[in-house]
DNA sequence: AAGAGGCCCTGATAGC
DNA sequence: TGCTATCAGGGCCTCT
């Protein structure tokens, strides 16, 4: 469920639930991630008040109050439950409360609060933890990142002179992180149809006006998905109680074979692979 | 340097 | 109560 809308979604309620509250106890029942979770990860959270929970591109940032930074990436199918406790102080794992949405499977740590537990699940596990040692680190890390889509750095004189002289397609640009970050692979393909970019165009290829419609539609999408909770597909994806609304307002995203939105438009979405990664668009109005 | 492709992993679904 | 192939929201690595 990652894009960065879905992250957004999950660091709202985060930050709302677990906020100045303490860590008790960390259990990692499985240290196989997509990177190993580093030696002495649960030491590092045992004990400690969360400050504050941020993000950056598809990263949760928890902030610690030994000022360390426990930062968390979903990959493709990790998620984040919460399952309240039946009595406070209490944390042994029969204390808690049975939850129906949380899986009975891949459930690979659990960070353990006085009435509550957060649980990070992750069947494919292509996502990761990692602790950073303080704020300067965190910058440090996120320095070789493109800028994010809100930033007044993703401008059109940012976009043309990044994609001046490039072969690549477009496509690939908007889901590679040093050129601009958060974008996975839904988004891309819904910027692209909003701006009326064909995905397979080159980069050299677009003008001022298309990097600004860019630039402006790639805010507009994503402020769009964040306010309607982000997108849940494939039935479940609970987030953290919520369910995500955005996937009813998909223009051109699973949509193969059928007609274009646009009303004046009587395209049909096409699915091409580009770059090993589906990308649908529509065959008339981007080009 | 830029771009293409392989790979990490499990589960849902389509087709036989 | 089949099997097998394909595909899935990410990103790192290697090779050319």
């Amino acid at each position: 469920m990652p894009e960065l809308p879905e992250v957004e979604i999950v660091r709202q309620s985060l930050d709302k639930k677990i906020k100045g509250k303490i860590i008790k106890k960390v259990i990692v029942k499985n240290r196989n991630l997509r990177f190993k979770v580093p030696l002495g990860f649960e030491d590092f959270l045992k004990n400690q008040k969360i400050i504050e929970v941020k993000r950056f591109s598809k990263y949760l940032n928890l902030f610690l109050s030994n000022k360390r930074i426990c930062v968390i990436h979903l990959g493709m199918s990790g998620t984040i439950h919460l399952v309240k406790s039946k009595k406070k102080n209490n944390m042994t794992n029969t204390s808690f409360y049975h939850s129906p949405f949380l899986p009975k499977k891949h459930n690979h740590i659990e960070i353990f609060f006085d009435d509550l537990k957060l649980v990070y699940n992750d069947p494919r596990r292509f996502g990761f933890v990692d602790i950073v040692g303080n704020y300067k680190l965190l910058e440090k890390k996120f320095k070789k990142f493109g800028p994010e889509p809100f930033s007044s750095k993703f401008n059109s004189n940012y976009i043309f002179s990044f994609l001046k002289n490039k072969e690549k397609n477009i496509k690939s640009f908007l889901l590679d992180q040093n050129f601009v970050s958060g974008i996975g692979n839904i988004y891309a393909s819904e910027i692209l149809y909003l701006s009326k970019i064909k995905p397979s165009k080159k980069g050299r290829y677009l003008n001022k006006e298309e990097c600004k419609k860019l630039e402006n539609d790639s805010k507009i999408i994503l402020l769009d998905a964040i306010r309607k909770g982000g997108s849940s597909i494939r039935n479940f994806k609970n987030i953290i109680g919520k369910e995500g609304n955005f996937q009813r307002n998909f223009k051109v995203y699973q949509r193969e074979g059928l007609k274009c939105k646009r009303y004046n438009c009587s395209g049909i979405i096409k699915k091409k692979n580009i770059s090993n990664r589906s990308s649908f668009f529509c065959n008339s109005c981007q080009k």
